[in-house]
DNA sequence: ACAGTCGGTAAGTCTCTGCTTACTGTAAGC
DNA sequence: GCTTACAGTAAGCAGAGACTTACCGACTGT
């Protein structure tokens, strides 16, 4: 764990694909299998299989086997790392340039 | 405007790369000028250029130019549509497994 | 036991994008 | 006015990754 950041850099990038952002939007209402999700999305099954294991390796979703089906569901680990990320982000934001802002600062001086 | 969701999708993107990721922290400090960014960084300065330019159409950062000069800070408007994307994301992700989750409504049936 | 279904894996292709080296334009300093 | 720094643009290349078809293993039902 450099930090905690690394794991919101790998949830970042898995939901950075339409494709993926999809199909984890789709679990919003509830697990489902995967031939099930495959059936609402213009690409091929193992298409979905890989998409699939990415979520999974960023701790997006968590899949529970079922016989010969697998289904998948939201693990909020993933989104958990995204939102503490984003946090820390945003202290920064305002901090740098809360409702102090004064434009002034920019073409004042150049700095040292 | 799909939803504004599509905005989420521009800035998802956008701060998955690392390097722009890295740019876009290092103005969590304050705003900094094109070369400034540029040094502290291992691609060159006209990469620089181009990561900003996506983080720009992406509003996760504003620029204003100063003489020749021109001086990037962030802007919280993407930030804020992931945020506002994520918290969606929450709600659906809560409801999906919350905390009357049973593992039993997931072998019981095969649905429909 | 055999046929069918479900789903992950392999291998290959093709596009998309991040990076580089030019080059151009513009503002500032002498 | 000429040179020098800053920064965006163009063009071209090379690696990453999203998708496909083909294949294989595992469980189910009759």
């Amino acid at each position: 764990m450099t930090k905690g950041s690394d794991s919101a850099a790998t949830a970042l990038a898995a939901l950075a694909d339409p494709t993926r952002r999809q199909l984890f939007e789709r679990l919003r209402s509830g697990p489902r299998a995967v031939g099930e999700l495959a059936r609402g999305v213009t690409v091929s099954r193992p298409a979905v299989s890989q998409h699939l294991a990415v979520l999974k390796a960023a701790g997006l979703v968590r899949d529970t086997a079922t016989g010969t089906r697998r289904v998948y569901e939201i693990d909020p680990k993933g989104l958990g790392a995204i939102r503490a990320w984003l946090d820390d982000m945003w202290g920064g934001a305002l901090e740098s340039f809360g409702d102090e802002l004064e434009k002034e600062e920019l073409n004042k001086k150049d700095s040292e």
